[in-house]
DNA sequence: ATAATTTTTTAGATAAGACTAAAATTATTT
DNA sequence: AAATAATTTTAGTCTTATCTAAAAAATTAT
């Protein structure tokens, strides 16, 4: 069994690995945990004694298969919960994570077995993202970032990078959500910056913005 | 904000003084935490200190006004994720308590006000127990014991006194739940045993059963 | 009313998880 | 290749919540 601490370090490893691979620094974990490197240190040198990851000193952290598999657990109940935030108690997305990130500990494997029937076998949480099943697969689903996305062409919005409060209400103001159509009008190529029709309505959108918006074309 | 330790206190103590009024002991409180009583005497000092309670060395504590509106919100809480666990995802009355001990600490006010929502405002839990509203007032039901109803009287059952999951599996195997019509036939005055009368069968119960089995009449 | 017992409090210790400051190692420049 | 910079680890401290053992106060029994 691992302390709230343990699941969150755990949690936050696997989020690392899935975008730079194995391998992880102590800085990046204390960075993503808003603390310092000295106790990330204390931290993993427990978790390697519980074998939930390899460390050898100064070379960083990768997880185990079992270490994967308890944090990939962490992230489908964290997942499971946003979707019965979002359907069932009428929270936007812009309101579940907080909330998510208490609920994901409650340890009870019946509860997320009977709320995963309860919401249907959701294969998506409230941005996108994919939830995993019991055995830590998800279905990866094609997707691009919307930047990259040609003058002309146009995508639906399935997912979001940046899942912030003040990213999401960005998006909520300007119509942007998930199944939303998006035309590219046109490319700044000085800044970046794209002209999006949303609704039969133009709106100009940063670079920084178009590149936490993922779309299927 | 109150840590999970502080809201295990701040409970226990409310329990106790429902039972048994103002002036709780530090052993009493000891032994409902299971734990030692120099560990209770640091943390009432403590809470003290944040004035939920009042506290005067070997007098015992009491709740103040301010702690017993925490403590309720934390009974309303705990009761609530239980009707939600039998409502909604299938759990029986005996599988919640764990669950809904840790649920209860969760901090979200839009969510327990979401869920009351989604549940339809119950007045009651699936033990008979009553749900705070938010201000902390529940409605007082009428109730007695099983073990005080005379010889031939008939009562519904509307509660239990002890929620642990063993005595809830035996009415169950018993058929006896909220709602149930009990007829007592006759009461055994050596022992205070009674033979009752449920959905046409006979059974015989101790009075220790009986004493945890809350009627209407 | 005093002695014995029980309850409560104090004092000091421990474990988890975090911190600061300094030392050790690795990476980057020149 | 040596010097500088950045990263990581170690050593020691702090807080929270717990514990044991001993002291103090209150209660009960004689």
């Amino acid at each position: 069994m691992f302390s709230l601490s343990e699941e969150n370090y755990l949690k936050s490893i696997y989020h690392l690995e899935v975008i730079h691979g194995k391998g992880i620094s102590t800085n990046s974990i204390a960075k993503k945990l808003d603390t310092k490197a000295s106790s990330v240190t204390d931290m993993i040198k427990k978790l390697a004694e519980k074998d939930v990851l390899v460390y050898k000193k100064y070379q960083g952290v990768s997880l185990t298969r079992f270490g994967r598999k308890e944090a990939t657990n962490i992230v489908r109940k964290h997942r499971l919960w946003e979707v019965f935030l979002v359907d069932k108690l009428n929270f936007s997305w812009d309101e579940v994570h907080d909330v998510a990130e208490q609920l994901e500990h409650i340890k009870s494997p019946k509860l997320i077995d009977e709320l995963d029937v309860f919401l249907g076998f959701p294969k998506m949480d409230p941005h996108g993202d994919p939830i995993p099943d019991k055995d830590g697969n998800f279905q990866k689903i094609e997707k691009k970032l919307l930047s990259t996305l040609e003058e002309g062409k146009i995508g639906i919005c399935v997912g979001v990078n940046d899942s912030s409060s003040d990213f999401l209400k960005y998006l909520d103001k300007n119509n942007i959500s998930l199944g939303q159509k998006i035309k590219v009008l046109s490319k700044e190529s000085f800044d970046g910056s794209l002209t999006i029709l949303i609704n039969s309505k133009e709106i100009t959108i940063s670079k920084k913005i178009s590149n936490n918006i993922y779309i299927q074309s």
